[in-house]
Formats: C-alpha cells, sequence, structure tokens
DNA sequence: TCGGTTGGCTGCAAGTTTGTGACAAAACAT
DNA sequence: ATGTTTTGTCACAAACTTGCAGCCAACCGA
C-alpha cells in the first residue's frame, strides 16, 4: 500500500505504450498498469505503435512490446524502433524459450518477461526500468540549442555547423549523427558499435564496422585542421574512436 | 561468434562485483562474465561488497547480489547500497517466489534473476543493463575516471595517460591493459601469470612469459623517469613484478 | 670468483587494424 | 523519371602492434 502510493509518486506521468495485438490481453495489461498509476497508450501492431510514437503529444517513456505480432514479429519492431529511439522496451512473449529472450536482449529490449506472467511482478519490473531511465538526465543535450568544441559550432536546430572562422560547413545526415554522438559521449573512447548505436540513422544491424571508419574519414576531412593527424577525433586502435576537445552547450 | 565479440567491444572496460558467499557459484559466476569480456571482482558478504565499492580504485560499473548471504540479507545489502550509490543491481536467488522478485525490484534492484539460470540470459541482462546506463551522461558511471599515480594521470575512459608535465602519452592497447593491471593492484607483486591473466585482450593461452616482460619493457620506457633504476615498475626476482607508488582515484 | 639462472632489451617478421579512393546502390530532389 | 547527393562496401597500402629469438647484463648461491 505504502509502496504503491511512494512508486505512484516516483514516477509521476509516466506514459507507457502498450502493442499487442490480442484484444483481451492488451486491455488486461492495460488495465493492470493503469490501476498501477501509469498512463497508458494502446497499440495493435507496428504501424499504430510508429504513430503513437511520432505523433502523439507526449512520446512514451516506455513501450511494452508484443513478440507475436501478425505481420512484422515484435523483434523486427523492437529492432527498428531502437534504431530511431533509445525508450525502455519490455518484451513480452508466450514463449518462454531462453534463444528468444537472449535474442530480445540483444537486439536492444532492456527486459523481456514470458506470459503468463505474475502481474505484480510485471508492474515491479516496469517501475524498475522507468525508475533507471527517467532519473537520467536523458537528452539534456538534445535540450541545447547548440554545442561548441574547439572554436566549431553545431546549431542542432539547424543541422549547421559553423566554423571557427564563422563559415558554415555543410554536413550530411550521418556526418551529422556522428558528429553529434561524439559531442554527447565526449573524452570516452566509443566503438564502432556503440558509434553505430547512437547515430541511429537507418543502419541496419548488418552494416559492417567499416562504413563508421568511412563516415569518421569524411567527418574528419571537413573538421580536422591538420588532416594527417587528427586532433579532435582521435583512433584508439583496437578499440574505436575518441573526441578529444571539451564540449560546451549554449 | 559474431556477437560475442561484437558485444565485447560494446561494453569495453566494464567493471563487474559479484557478491555471493557459495564459493563454487561465485567462481561459477565469475568465469562466466569473465569470459563474456567484462572485469570482475568478487565479494563473499556485505562487509567486502562496501569494502570493494568504497576502496577499489575503480569502483564498479554494476553489481551481481545474491540474496541468500549469512549474516544480512541481500534484500537489506541492496536498500543500503541503495542509498548510496545507484549502481545498477542485478539480484540472484535460489528461490523463485514471486513476491520475492517484487521486493527485490522494489527496493532498487534493476533486475531480478532466479537460479537456476541460463547463462546467455544471464550474460545477455547484464549487457542490457549496462547498455542503458552506461550510455547516459549524469551517472556515477559517465564521470571521468581517471587514476593518479607518481605524477601520471591515467584517464580510463579516454584511455589517455598524461604524463607530470601534462604530456600526453600514447599507449598500444596491450600496455594500457598491463599499466591498468598493475594500478589495480599497486603495492602488491603479481606474477607473469597474473599480469597475462588481465592483459589478456589478445594473448593467447600459450604466450611465452617473455612477452610479459617485454611489455613490461616497454612500458617501463615510456612511463619510468630514470630508464637505468625502475623506480615505478619494480622487479620481484623469481616471482614477477610490482607497481611500487600509491595509486589514487579522482 | 664462478657457473648457472633470470631478466632487459633489440631487431624482426607476422599479423592486425586503419585510412581512403573508387564504385555502386540507395535515397533524394526536381 | 532523371540527375544529384549520400552512403555502404571493397580493395589495398600504410601504419601499428606484438610475440619471439637471441644476446647481454644482473643476480644468486656456493
Amino acid at each position: 500500500m505504502i509502496q504503491e502510493r511512494d512508486q505512484r509518486l516516483l514516477d509521476p506521468e509516466a506514459h507507457l505504450l502498450i502493442v499487442e495485438d490480442d484484444g483481451e490481453m492488451r486491455a488486461l495489461v492495460a488495465r493492470l498498469l493503469r490501476e498501477a498509476g501509469f498512463r497508458v497508450s494502446t497499440a495493435r501492431d507496428g504501424r499504430e505503435m510508429f504513430e503513437v510514437i511520432n505523433d502523439a503529444i507526449t512520446p512514451p517513456d516506455l513501450v511494452v512490446l508484443d513478440v507475436m505480432l501478425p505481420g512484422v514479429s515484435g523483434f523486427d519492431l523492437c529492432r527498428r524502433l531502437r534504431a530511431q529511439s533509445q525508450v525502455p522496451i519490455i518484451m513480452l512473449t508466450a514463449r518462454a524459450d531462453e534463444t528468444d529472450r537472449v535474442v530480445g536482449l540483444e537486439i536492444g529490449a532492456d527486459d523481456y518477461v514470458a506470459k503468463p506472467f505474475a502481474p505484480r511482478e510485471f508492474v515491479a519490473r516496469v517501475r524498475a526500468l522507468l525508475r533507471r531511465t527517467m532519473m537520467d538526465p536523458g537528452d539534456s543535450v538534445a535540450k541545447a540549442r547548440r554545442l561548441i568544441f574547439a572554436g566549431w559550432s553545431l546549431d542542432l536546430k539547424a543541422r549547421e555547423l559553423t566554423s571557427p572562422a564563422g563559415v558554415i560547413v555543410d554536413l550530411s545526415g550521418a556526418e551529422h549523427d556522428l558528429l553529434l554522438a561524439f559531442l554527447e559521449h565526449p573524452q570516452r573512447v566509443l566503438s564502432r558499435e556503440q558509434l553505430m548505436e547512437v547515430a541511429k540513422r537507418r543502419m541496419s544491424v548488418d552494416t559492417s564496422d567499416r562504413a563508421v571508419d568511412v563516415q569518421v574519414s569524411r567527418l574528419r576531412r571537413k573538421i580536422e585542421p591538420d588532416e594527417t593527424s587528427p586532433a579532435i577525433i582521435k583512433t584508439v586502435r583496437g578499440s574505436g574512436y575518441v573526441f578529444v576537445p571539451p564540449v560546451t552547450r549554449e
């Protein structure tokens, strides 16, 4: 009881999206979570899911995704969702298969619950995940208008990069995303996988590592003062790349 | 196979702490996670756990906590740990009791795994949680972590070694790993085998002891002030090497 | 002091990793 | 549809890493 109230206060306004084709199940899960104090939206399939995510006034803070959906599989949806968002995902499945769970977790789900599930545990897992994700400032970077580094300035809204001399340098989409990935995590070695994950363009899982190298190469050509010895994006042999200069928001 | 390698790169440097009283189980979990590419420390009980958390040179990025411990219960430890840290916690229990799981999750654990668990799923859950926590800035995990010794400073995230004079010294992968092994166990004689164990990023099992000597030699050349008489890494004839200066975290 | 053992270090070759031009597929704009 | 831009992949050279052999120095016990 006390827990109920405390938790409710802990996750105020949290908005959940349930993606589940079976009406009965959908209603059950929705009721369960509403009773736990969450705001709940539902979707029947991938199309509706993306509709809610892209068009809703308040995008969901967490997605509960059924694996068995008509048409596209929940795994595919999970992958596609991850490609465009870091929203926490709990997968739900009738199959208790372990391989299934591992695959789910590896393609980006945060938790995996098998049906039939115990209501209280399910809610507890939703809360645990929300607690972990909502305490983070989240897209602190996204709130900033522009990011400054080494005299350069990246306008996030306009997607416009200005050189120290004040010249506007055009960046392609992938270049912009890659640079942003670096700016979000400066002074930290980022593996090619991490870069791909953060620079979520439409990169599917099967894109090769070398694509990152090429993009880094192209980006360097635009922002490195001295082409022969990179001072901004350094290579860490065997591990990945690191963005050296400090980044400030403004 | 590919997943293994990719995932390994995804969480470079991650340091896990296993709290488990049963020796066999502890060894099993530790081996499992080491094989998955993590750095692993272990603790037998709450006292040891807090010792590692507060005194270890590199604090853990994630804690695996057994519920059944002698003395204080794992739940209490979890609560006490949460009171002072936001480190991600995975609870481990022999009891598959649902109430148990709910309690665990509600008092602050991030995930809850019942024994016996499927190894791959367990590792997948560890990774899923690390993925969620290590990327987001703001957490203790994301803070720049550097180790100081004899005026030198090693930035773990950027993999950057700075000399007392402020010059950045490049380290190869093996050199970095070797140095880290020393920094984590200063003032302790480390055998060549132990050093190889830690710096085994690419070292096969059959590499000769002398390889360590050579790496030590190369490392010395970079950090020893006086080449003729090593003051930082001393040789202990017949046993191995010792890292002499005190190491502090900052 | 002397022989045997252990460790330090150099040169090197093999293996790995990375940078980048070229090309083709894909996406995009007109 | 058509031309332009973007982007992933390939290929290959260049750069880097690293284990090892081997020689020499330091060390140790008798």
